[in-house]
RNA sequence: GCGCCCGUAGCUCAACUGGAUAGAGCAACGGCCUUCUAAGCCGUAGGUUACAGGUUCGAGUCCUGUCGGGCGCGCCA
């Protein structure tokens, strides 16, 4: 619809600039936006306002002047100029049910772009360390990236989900060295876990397990540990048990209690994704990185370009020559690559890997460390066009007015199964997906279950169903459904039915602005419109009580009512109901 | 101290990248079921968009400052 009127008024544009009316030269931008208002008509061009000044004119005259320039169209009803210089445009009723029959025609697929005729686009999302169970938080992130990925693969991109796995590093060490504290304390022995080591239940039960699996074979007195931290302070007592466990436990002992926790932790999340309806295409080990050797090749690369240099035993990564604040350490005095250099491997690795766009959703609090592979990219000469950070704002949450800690070290969180076995899955997604990603947002968790009945989900849904058991009465009523798309669509006239129609028609460009603003959020508040509009019909009008031929009208405009419904429900990754 | 994000109805949030009279849900109040699902509909009330300036035809949206909140500023990940 916005494109035929952008070539109608292109037309007028440049009756306007071959008559001097207009700065020939001018670049101008036609925009389209529905209206808010029924008496501003469908929709409003406000170009008259933006070409004043280069024309000289005042928008009013110059509004007239081009709607006498603007060709006639069968799908005009008319055209008014109005405030300070708008044109607003009335469509007729054939423009507002013109969408009926392309929902009809392309059913599941209405509102979607061409698959795959657009770019090939990695989104990596949540990749929370594998260090507990995923908690609400991550929640947010989850739902949040997987709604993105469908709406970016509606608008006609080719999408990958990719989980990025911190297998390697000090935090999966000091998982595996809870987990043998655990064991020690179920064979008896009387360590106490020290205060910054990993606290969850979760760990308790993988150290009785491995217990009584392994027996004593791991054990070490309680002298001997302590030992081994008396003196230091907190984080460097950690850092010493775990030089202890490496060193009693030999490598193959000690990777026994480090799989172990990776492995059980790492497939709960991924049941738990799964069972929230999320199922990646890869999950990215970093361990991997360091195996077939790819950070040594960056860091390499780095120093042939002088871009990395040596000071005080460490190799540091000069990324203020790209904008951030200090240069960075890539390799400890000790020869262990920093988080940081896997993740310079990480991403060249993403863009080697041919994607258009590399897209990261990672939790705010890392956004100070956008510079800093941006600056990586740059000095490997990739295009850092070519990755897009989006930060989720952390969700606060509430229980009984009080706020709830979110720590994964400390064992004191709400885990998203929890989280998933109170409200459901779908009623979890719909509630998250609201959000627009950067906003703040307060997550009150006895609000949310005892209001899961009102979640604006259901009203969604409940429209859904309704349409359902419409046409079960119908087919009860041996009323025949069959030719719906070929029906009079012309009967729909009443200001109701327009309304509606008008927000079918909508759902396409919705789809398109959600995936180029990186918001599915817009999905779900569309949703509760289309839902609107078709509750306050159905409330007023009896479908099956009216005169043919209108009645297989009404029930077409159902039909296609049930149809967006059923397709923006599947971009939010929630399930449309026949009946509830 | 510096940097990033945010501040909209009592609460939770929208607002078509600067448009016309700032909208929904919850909570409050008043109506609507012998007729296709009342998880619904119709109506009332609720606002100086934190505050102060600025930019222009036009600002919740852009700029500056102030106040308030969240997060970050490791040879942690």
């Amino acid at each position: 619809m916005k494109e035929q009127l952008h070539a109608l008024f292109s037309q007028a544009i440049d009756s306007l600039k071959s008559n001097d009316v207009i700065p020939a030269d001018h670049e101008t931008a036609l925009v389209f936006e529905r209206t808010r208002q029924k008496e501003h008509g469908d929709l409003a061009c406000n170009v008259a306002m933006t070409l004043a000044k280069p024309a000289r004119k005042n928008p009013r005259e110059l509004a007239d002047l081009i709607v006498q320039a603007l060709p006639s169209d069968p799908l005009i009803n008319k055209v008014e100029i109005a405030g300070p210089g708008f044109i607003n445009v009335f469509l007729n009723n054939e423009a507002h049910t013109s969408a009926l029959a392309s929902i009809f025609a392309q059913g599941d697929q209405f509102g979607l772009a061409e698959p795959n005729s657009k770019q090939k686009i990695m989104l990596e999302f949540v990749s929370a360390n594998p260090t507990g169970p995923l908690h609400v938080g991550h929640g947010r992130g989850a739902a949040y990236g997987d709604a993105l990925a469908r709406v970016l693969a509606a608008a006609g991109n080719t999408v990958e989900r990719e989980y990025y796995v911190n297998d390697a590093g000090r935090q999966m060490d000091i998982l595996a060295v809870s987990v043998w504290v655990r064991y020690l304390q179920a064979i008896d022995i009387n360590v106490t876990l020290p205060d910054n080591a990993y606290k969850g239940q979760y760990v308790v039960d993988m150290g009785q397990s491995l217990a009584s699996l392994h027996g004593k074979r791991y054990e070490i007195t309680r002298d001997e540990f302590e030992q081994a931290r008396t003196g230091l302070d907190d984080e460097a007592a950690l850092d010493a048990t775990i030089s202890l466990a490496k060193d009693k436990l030999g490598n193959d002992g000690f990777a026994l209690f480090f799989d172990l926790a990776l492995n059980s932790i790492l497939d709960d999340i991924k049941q738990d994704l799964s069972e929230f309806g999320i199922d990646y295409d890869t999950w990215y080990s970093e361990r991997s990185l360091f195996e077939t050797g790819k950070i040594d090749r960056a860091i390499k690369k780095l120093k042939a370009s002088g871009d990395v240099y040596e000071k005080g035993g460490a190799w540091w990564f000069r990324t203020t020559e790209y904008g951030d604040e200090k240069d960075r350490v890539v390799v400890r005095d000790n020869g262990q690559p920093t988080y940081f250099a896997s993740d310079i491997a990480y991403h060249q690795d993403k863009l080697d890997r041919g994607f258009d766009l590399a897209i990261n959703i990672w939790g705010s609090d890392h956004h100070g460390y956008i510079p800093r592979v941006k600056a990586a990219m740059q000095a490997l000469g990739l295009e850092q066009d070519k990755l897009k950070v989006l930060l989720v704002q952390f969700a606060v949450l509430y229980r009984g007015g009080e706020k709830v800690g979110m720590s994964t070290r400390s064992g004191e969180f709400v885990t998203l199964r929890e989280l998933r076995d109170d409200i459901g899955s779908d009623a979890a997604r719909f509630f998250y997906a609201q959000r627009k990603s950067e906003q703040h947002m307060d997550f009150d968790l006895d609000l949310a279950k005892a209001q899961s009945n009102e979640n604006p989900m259901y009203y969604v849904q409940y429209a859904h169903a309704r349409i359902c058991r419409l046409f079960e009465k119908a087919n009860e009523q041996k009323i025949n459904t069959s030719n719906l798309d070929q029906a009079d669509f012309s009967q729909l006239s009443k200001s109701q039915e327009i309304d509606l129609l008008a927000s079918l028609q909508r759902f396409p460009e919705v789809v398109e602005r959600a995936a180029q603003q990186f918001e599915p959020h817009q999905i779900t508040y569309y949703l509760k419109e289309v839902a609107t509009a078709y509750h306050s019909y159905y409330n007023s009008n009896k479908v099956l009580d009216a005169e043919e031929p209108l009645r297989t009208a009404m029930l077409a405009l159902s039909a296609a009512t049930k149809q967006v419904i059923r397709n923006g429900l599947n971009i939010i990754g929630v399930g449309a109901p026949e009946s509830m």
